[in-house]
DNA sequence: TCTTAAATAGGATTGATTCCTATTTGTCAA
DNA sequence: TTGACAAATAGGAATCAATCCTATTTAAGA
């Protein structure tokens, strides 16, 4: 990613802080900037080894509720897991996600057909939907030839 | 769920073990009547509060161990959560989820225009796909109307 | 600046899961 | 039916994730 990209994101990024009343400090810029330049989906430990570096004596609990609070406003999205750690999307446009079962990966997708998956009448009505996603179980690409190795 | 069905659903369970090779021990028989009776989606804890009525000294490992081993054998799912202990699924028919992202409840809806989610060819081609299903978060009416109080 | 509520650091606590090991038990073959 | 053996269990210890607690620091508006 480019900074001039990373640079713009930030300054989105300070507005919706501001937007929601929050202070805008070196923490939450900083997780902010890792957060949107990781590997999809880390975890909140992965976060706070990385911001560590540039943060010496910043504490987990500050990452993870920063994260939480981000969740919140909008600002990254919980992906679905099936056990195991929180893990935290910083892509927030539509898509959709692959899951390996053997190792856990994440893949991200998108998918012109599912893009209008409406929802049906009979929810619509008692659920307040905010997103959708498909979510495909299965095996990646990795898993299923060390599979074949037995 | 009748005596009948449940006995039924016993039989087909025990084929299931013995066609991997587990043993048929009173406990997993346990363990499956409990699910199968379940609220759904119950947790480890869940299953062994309530199989412990049955077996006062199972321990907290072997229910939890059991129910890894009946998803791996496919006996039961692990749905997808957004953090929080692992939740498990004994209806394995193909369905979908509603998450309310207040109070983390999961509904099952089963939906006709989801039927055939097919998979992107680009997909296909890299990914073995096992199962599919559409996620929906959002808020159910209980929390909608407790939101609109404030 | 000054004030104040919000945020942070760091350690303690809780909760969920897995690991370890001695003991028990289902299964299969004799 | 019995004996042998690998598999499974019980119970406690250890690990990992998340949250709580509180003294201290800091961003932001007056």
């Amino acid at each position: 990613m480019q900074n001039k990209e990373i640079a713009r994101r930030v300054r989105l990024f300070i507005e919706t802080c501001r937007r929601h009343q929050l202070k805008i400090t070196p923490q939450r810029v900083g997780i902010y900037r890792v957060l949107i330049q990781s590997q999809r989906h880390p975890t909140a430990d992965l976060v706070f080894r990385v911001v560590k570096k540039e943060f010496p004596n910043i504490s987990f609990d500050t990452v993870n509720r920063t994260l939480s609070t981000f969740a919140e406003i909008g600002v990254l999205d919980v992906v679905e897991t099936f056990g195991g750690p929180k893990r935290f999307d910083p892509d927030i446009t539509d898509h959709h996600h692959l899951h390996c079962m053997a190792c856990g990966r994440i893949i991200d997708f998108e998918y012109e057909g599912y893009a209008r998956l409406e929802v049906p009448k009979a929810i619509a009505t008692t659920f307040k939907v905010i997103s959708r996603r498909v979510v495909l179980k299965g095996l990646c690409d990795t898993c299923t030839a060390k599979q074949q190795m037995f």
